[in-house]
DNA sequence: AGCCGTACGTGAACCGGTAAAGTGCCGATT
DNA sequence: AATCGGCACTTTACCGGTTCACGTACGGCT
């Protein structure tokens, strides 16, 4: 891409202020060195010219890198986000944007593409740092990305993020409190409608639930993996309902299959939350637009990604202390959620 | 943030490879000067080494970047994306990483802090070019971009675009026969729910609404603008079919005011698509997951961003034609257009 | 007066590449 | 035999900043 206009650079502020670019350098980094009386004059002649440092120039000489990589697995070519991502980018641009930092952002399709872009942009130092994310059971991506030695903030249960800094939510209770909110109901066949199995957060809610099922005497064992794709939310939904002893109430692991099973029930003529009561997971604008509006799991997804940006910060200035956690998510009851019809 | 580990660089290959810096650069950028042997040679080096370009000294040498600038500006902070925006950004990304290329995503507030974004961006050399959305008649950030100079590829009709070169998709046709198929079914009072009024395409869809209307016959003036949230959405449907005379279909502007409407048919008891007709705009998996699945205006929103990004590069390489036309939106009927009860 | 410490700046050496001009060699042309 | 063009590199000058060793002037202390 080549550049047209004609450039001013730190020589010219330099030139037009008296002093010499180092100056220059100094005032804008606001460091030592400088009298305010020379560094005031200094931005005067920048505003003036126009002039903003040159992110690249400063990069090179500096060796900081205001970019940090984020790859989004999808299998799909035309999938699209979840409504989760689009909230937690959100919340990372707000602490980078406030560091003048900037977010790369990519879609792959494998965990072996994931793996090959974090390799090329790291060498090729595109990034300073990388947000990890949808961390499987013994990820492939930990070891490659260890060795490459890359900055990176995990996002996933330290157990899962293989040593890698971590920022995560606690599944496991949340996946407890669901069970119990819907037990204490009145529900007794509960179901729930997980992410794929290889998939850490998946497994440790599936885990969970099944735990706190059998803790209070009921079968746990009516658990489908899904892509978490809208699609399969409906299919797996349909197969639960259709199945002998009918669920009262289904979990869902995200808000899209959630709205997708929601669908479903009304297909089949079944009332929510009479005949079934549905639960999501990921709280957005989502659950409240559809009919009755979704009970959810919700966190704030926006100051979970403020918190990862936070701490990638942190590991790339070397303070980051391990793992953060972050708040567990809270049932919000709405409309889809009450007892079963004769409980 | 800092690089901790100890880097190669291209002297490290040029003295292993035994030939002068330059030979390596040549021989990376595949032009003329090296021999195959020579650049054979230099390639295994630089594998045994490890070495890729460092693309932060490349862009500064080279004065070109591999950064795409997108901004896409959302009034509330939680708001989230619409499916769109994903499948879009999936479809640029496909284009920029086949050259190397990444793509840079901001979300802003509101158009200032959006001119101002790219100001800086382009300023301080971070972006080599940008993708614009989201066209306002008479947008404010027409001026002050081109007067930047940034080269950049505007999304919207070229009447809305103010010069920059632009691709765009026919929403006035789209519209038109939007309006044409309902009426064939036997509707004669269609309604629209469409986004902000001073948004260009929602503006030039509303035109084409009203004088499709008009040339059938019909009144257009049942057009309702709202935010493109699927609250509003619900909201303006709310109002819709509990006005006098009700609306026996309605349009809608995109898909998730589309599920919106859908549920408070749901909770207003009128059956879709007996009692309400129900058309989204922008296909996308949440179409499929309602019930009935949403009939839609769709079209291939991934190609789309390809296009504008192939756009983008041609921009840059000065060789851009003006404006470009990507296929019209397509009906795809499914469950929620059909005749009305007694026509 | 002599010495020192400090605040303010300067200048040059990088950072890791690219690009354009320069060099040496070789076969072909005149 | 002298000239020339072309290839295959090498050399050198940047790109636009940051960093740091090194002045310089000034005030305070003895």
């Amino acid at each position: 891409m080549n550049v047209p206009a004609p450039r001013v650079t730190i020589n010219d502020v330099a030139a037009r202020a008296g002093v010499s670019k180092g100056a220059v350098s100094m005032a804008f980094n606001n460091r030592p060195g400088v009298s305010a009386a020379t560094r005031e004059r200094i931005f005067e002649v920048a505003r003036q010219l126009g002039w903003t440092p040159h992110q690249t120039a400063r990069s090179l000489a500096g060796r900081r890198v205001g970019i940090v990589g984020l790859a989004i697995c999808r299998p799909a070519r035309l999938l699209g986000l979840e409504p989760f991502y689009m909230e937690f980018i959100s919340g990372i641009e707000d602490v980078l944007a406030g560091r003048s930092c900037s977010l790369l952002l990519r879609l792959v399709r494998d965990l072996d593409e994931e793996i090959a872009l974090y390799e090329e942009w790291w060498r090729s130092r595109t990034i300073g740092g990388a947000i990890l994310v949808d961390f499987h059971r013994e990820d492939p991506r930990i070891a490659p990305l260890r060795a490459l030695g890359l900055p990176a903030v995990a996002v996933g249960h330290p157990s899962l993020t293989g040593g890698f800094p971590s920022v995560w939510t606690d599944d496991a209770t949340a996946a407890s409190d669901a069970v119990r909110y819907l037990a204490a109901l009145g529900h007794r066949r509960i179901a729930r409608v997980g992410g794929p199995a290889g998939l850490g957060h998946s497994g440790i809610r599936a885990a969970a639930f099944e735990a706190t099922m059998a803790e209070l005497g009921l079968d746990g064992r009516r658990q489908v993996s899904t892509g978490f794709v809208g699609e399969e939310g409906a299919r797996a939904t349909r197969s639960l309902l259709l199945g002998p002893e009918r669920p009262t109430a289904i979990v869902y692991d995200n808000d899209i299959m959630a709205v997708a099973g929601a669908a479903v029930a009304a297909e089949m003529g079944l009332a929510v939350p009479d005949d079934v009561s549905l639960l999501a997971w990921d709280d957005s604008q989502l659950c409240r637009i559809t009919h009755p509006p979704l009970s959810a799991m919700s966190h704030d997804v926006h100051h979970f990604g403020e918190e990862v940006a936070r701490a990638l910060f942190e590991v790339i200035a070397g303070t980051h202390k391990g793992a953060l956690q972050v708040p567990t998510p809270a049932l919000t009851p709405r409309g889809s959620t009450g007892p079963p019809r004769r409980a």
